[in-house]
DNA sequence: GTGTTACATTTACTCTAATAAAGATCTAAA
DNA sequence: TTTAGATCTTTATTAGAGTAAATGTAACAC
């Protein structure tokens, strides 16, 4: 049983029940699967249950935890929605263990900014921050291979432009930036500038810039990746942080009126 | 109606009837309870629906989606994990539209950085780039209200101080932070610092680090807002650069075992 | 009048049972 | 050898009944 480490019904039945017997019990009666949704996450945070791993079918966890089919799967739904898992209909399918990847949590990051007050500004505030930091960085320390990828990612951008006369809103703009973010070999960093660059992409293709606009972005891809070819962090750093000023001052002309949707749901 | 604008079962139904009768069709037949989320998110997107707004209860929405009880519920519980809805049971409760709020969101980008290799060092990098960056303008443009507010905050740490002997963990440790970001007026820079000082915070109070931690995090803090409140950008700039290299090389000194766990669901 | 209790209503929560659809695997016919 | 179909496993969806919690309201006692 690959979910043996977790605890189930009869622990909860006895934890429901003690708040019906002790006076002033704090008044959360979570809901069944709260109870069981905790479980599985922990069990995965733990380690106690790794990717790829599969849990047992719906049959089996319904026996489990001790719930109806409703409750649990409303618990699989919510585990899902969060990355935790996924689940596949038919013979050897059911819940699978996976990890959370970047697009659920873009999607996340994306829900809350639609809330708050975002700009291209606010964006490009952050990006002139790290931006041109990472360049110099990538001009300092990237492999000869590192600089191909980045070469391949730029000569992929340029074929698209040939083609669609635009760059604007395709994953391989984005990619050039998020690449460079992997000179620093930091997690952290490298989600920062996914999100960033995404979600001001998202504004960008819904602003429709012109021709020129990609024309511009392209002839300062090629500016920062002749610098880091050079090996020339000081510029490097100031071609990306122009790169940036420019796209900002060239989408402040065009009127804002739409808010980024950004995402797909499934 | 509250949810007039949303578009239901028969147009889903022939969604569906086309694919099967259209060739090379993209087979990506959608499950109900996702055509439902997307609906429901996109009209929370686009302003149709607002928060605070309720949707219709339950029996009305089977209805007017033309769905199984089972199957509207699966979608109510993904939006409420995403954060859109909030449901509250008994006379006069239901779902309501919420704002994606900043927990929902730092817990995502947690579960995301869980499966990454976070260090304090990877989360320090960014620390180090923006926090200085970030105590020099607040010392620049802080209003006197602000610098009490900020000034607040230090009080009560240092009044847990006194009490706990200890700050790690605390909200208010964090809240020092986060609100000198408010400095920037930038909701992506806000974001940030949350979520960064956040797991931060956490991985220390696994780490459990002694009383002259909080002593010299105190220390910090009180120059850092000494230099602000004098009107000193370059010496809040130094100051809070100092802090948080001081922090990253105590914490180094500390044996790394445990992962983030962070949040709690629910 | 005021405050409390008891009841009724609304609504979400949980359970059972059964059918439909999807994916994997094996089998037999072309 | 490949294709069409049968079969099995597992999720997806539906239907209906009953439970529990929050709210409002009316009756009651003081």
């Amino acid at each position: 049983m690959s979910i043996s480490n977790i605890e189930i019904y009869d622990y909860l039945k006895t934890d429901k029940l003690s708040i019906e017997e002790t006076m002033f019990q704090s008044a959360t009666k979570d809901k069944m699967s709260t109870h069981i949704i905790r479980q599985v996450r922990e069990a995965i945070l733990k380690g106690e249950l790794k990717t790829g791993q599969c849990l047992p079918s719906e049959k089996e966890l319904i026996i489990q935890f001790g719930v109806s089919k409703h409750t649990l799967r409303e618990a699989l739904r919510t585990l899902e929605a969060m990355g935790f898992i996924e689940i596949k209909r038919g013979a050897g399918g059911g819940p699978v263990v996976s990890e959370v990847d970047m697009k659920t949590t873009r999607d996340s990051i994306a829900n809350f900014l639609h809330f708050q007050n975002v700009s291209v500004s606010s964006l490009s505030e952050v990006r002139k921050i790290l931006e041109p930091y990472l360049a110099r960085k990538a001009a300092e320390t990237f492999s000869a291979q590192e600089i191909d990828i980045l070469e391949g990612i730029d000569t992929k951008c340029q074929a698209i432009f040939k083609q669609d006369k635009n760059i604007v809103g395709t994953r391989e703009e984005i990619d050039f930036h998020v690449f460079l973010a992997k000179a620093s070999r930091n997690p952290v960093m490298e989600m920062i500038l996914d999100f960033v660059n995404s979600i001001l992409t998202d504004i960008k293709s819904h602003m429709k810039p012109g021709i020129e606009f990609s024309e511009h972005v392209l002839a300062s891809h090629q500016q920062v990746l002749k610098a880091i070819k050079a090996g020339d962090a000081d510029g490097a750093e100031q071609a990306m942080y122009q790169h940036i000023c420019q796209v900002e001052e060239e989408l402040a002309d065009l009127s804002v009126e739409k808010k980024p949707t950004f995402n797909k749901v499934g």
